[in-house]
DNA sequence: ATGTGCATGTAACTGGTTACATGATTCG
DNA sequence: CGAATCATGTAACCAGTTACATGCACAT
């Protein structure tokens, strides 16, 4: 119990709370978010989909089909809707990468839209504070910094002051929202 | 020979180009940079530096402070530049991550304009047929995409965009810069 | 005395990729 | 006839992280 973060686990999971489906199902789904993702291939899907097995979270129906290999298709159980809930509602751990990030944006954003608020909330801070060093940086090195690191920081910064605009944007049409239908999706 | 990628150990040589300097002095630097390379720990930077230091592509003094343990200063050899100008020269494979990008970009800036360009320009294309993906994944998706996928590819969405728009403008500058001083910095 | 900074290193683990093995089916 | 798609899986490998071990010096 409580093996926090392996993302790729926890949201196949996720995915399969939408519908029951087999690894190949899985690997389509997570190819047409192509780069988003980095498109993760059968040798991390296959293993995944096992674990959760043997962690009692999905079970398996064997669907065979007459010739062509038979689909083994997972759903999730009680347990792992559980075990999904408690990973959706924790905070992914502050400095998390993209990819990390877009796993937990995804289920969050299909459970409850107060969830979703709270990480876009977490990740504002998070990028807030990765904009500052970064500026910070570059005061710091000041005259002496190389080229590279110039340019690097800049593209850096590019990048913080998108993410921060877009998730302030977003923050306030998620509020509006909320003002004008109080209550809106749920599990 | 020709084990491409590894970029932490690549990135690691790159460094050495500027100033000879220790394990520590090295995770320092990396340590100012933030969150752009994910600051890596000494579990990191020790291995590479003995894996280097037994392709001979550095070489090592040890600086005996009396008492304190000794420095081991790292110097780059000619075949260390050698090796790295291959690396900054051969194009950073296609769908890379940001952090391996940023690498290759802070090399390649304290290298010639020239390979400074090329990387960008390359980048570009990247960063565009992505983002055509993604959008080519919100039409296919469609109305049945879930709320989470949504957010996650608009997001996807915004970083793109901010991406392009910063290689462009920085493409531009370079452009103009050429114009007015040819030769600029080399090697 | 306690902790922080300098300075080195190793071993175990983890998350993920690549490449392989298998095999029928359908499309060009 | 060959290539692509469906469909499963395993084993080897890789880069990088975490957590440890060591030990002196200086400041609080």
């Amino acid at each position: 119990m409580a093996k926090s973060s392996v993302s790729f686990r926890h949201f196949i999971l996720g995915l399969l709370t939408r519908r029951s489906m087999s690894g190949y199902d899985i690997r389509q789904l997570l190819r047409s978010l192509g780069w988003l993702l980095g498109n993760p291939s059968f040798g991390t899907i296959y293993p995944a989909l096992h674990a959760l097995l043997e962690d009692g979270l999905v079970t398996v129906e064997v669907v065979p089909h007459p010739s062509r290999p038979p689909r083994k298709i997972y759903t999730i159980t009680e347990a792992g809707r559980q075990a999904l809930k408690e990973w959706v509602a924790q905070p992914p751990p502050s400095s998390i990468g993209l990819r990390a990030f877009i796993m937990h944006l995804i289920l969050a954003g299909d459970a409850t839209s107060d969830g979703l608020t709270g990480h876009l909330r977490q990740r504002r801070e998070a990028v807030a504070a990765h904009r500052s060093a970064l500026e910070q940086a570059i005061e710091g090195l000041g005259e002496q910094a190389s080229a590279g690191e110039l340019v690097a920081i800049e593209y850096g910064l590019a990048i913080a002051n998108a993410e921060l605009a877009w998730l302030e944007g977003k923050l306030n049409q998620l509020s509006t929202e909320m003002e004008t239908n109080p209550s809106a999706e749920a599990t």
